[in-house]
DNA sequence: ATCCGGATCGCCT
DNA sequence: GGCGATCCGGATG
């Protein structure tokens, strides 16, 4: 059961703020999925922001405009943006800020909670346990998300974000984003000091 | 109609 | 550290 690894739902308006804040505070929030009838939960560790129009890396920046593929990062926050990457990986975002401002936070990494049984199936068996969640691509895989839950609301099954553990500001490290090539400097990756199931 | 470049991963050297 | 896998959105002709 969910209630085992986190508190109540976060609610949609905690993602009413700023991408770069809901990233930060999402460390230590508990992803859960019950997709496919099975439940895998994980911590938050990492996570990045892209932050509005204004952000040159974003699926919703200026130049791109508002598009079927980005058209959830307009909707209201709260609601999963699953897209897929090179042809071959779904990769989890959460829609921040007020309705009509495109803004998101991607989920980068998680440590499995529960249903690691389930985790290391859908992932292929013989992976080291590092390997399970500790990349965007990763995490969906092992938790069975896929391109059918965007724009799936988070606070509700099968796909949902629960309070977790604060983490202390000196717990939080912070750098540049990962895999972009614009705005390779801006400082809007947080990820848990230490944390082995880091993404890097 | 065609081309290009990814918010990645895993296997190779 | 490098590269191939494999597909789609967006841009250009």
């Amino acid at each position: 059961m969910p209630g085992l690894v986190g508190g109540a739902p976060l609610p949609l308006h905690f993602y009413d703020r700023p991408a770069e804040e809901v990233a930060r505070d999402l460390l230590g929030a508990v992803l859960v999925s019950t997709i496919g009838g099975v439940t895998t939960a994980g911590r938050i560790v990492e996570a990045e922001a892209y932050v509005g129009p204004h952000d040159p890396a974003s699926h919703a920046a200026e130049r791109i405009g508002r598009t079927a593929r980005n058209d959830v990062m307009f909707g209201p926050p709260g609601i999963a943006y699953v897209y897929r990457i090179y042809g071959l990986h779904w990769c989890l975002n959460v829609v921040t800020g007020a309705e009509g401002y495109p803004a998101a936070v991607l989920i980068r990494a998680v440590e499995p909670l529960e249903g690691v049984d389930a985790m290391r199936r859908r992932r292929g068996d013989g992976r080291p346990e590092r390997t399970l969640t500790n990349g965007p691509g990763k995490l969906a895989e092992a938790m069975g998300i896929t391109g059918r839950e965007n724009g799936h609301p988070l606070d509700r099954p099968p796909l949902l974000i629960l309070e977790g553990v604060a983490i202390e500001d000196s717990g939080v490290a912070i750098g540049p984003r990962i895999g972009v090539s614009r705005a390779a400097d801006w400082p809007l990756r947080f990820h848990v000091q230490g944390n082995p199931w880091v993404s890097r």
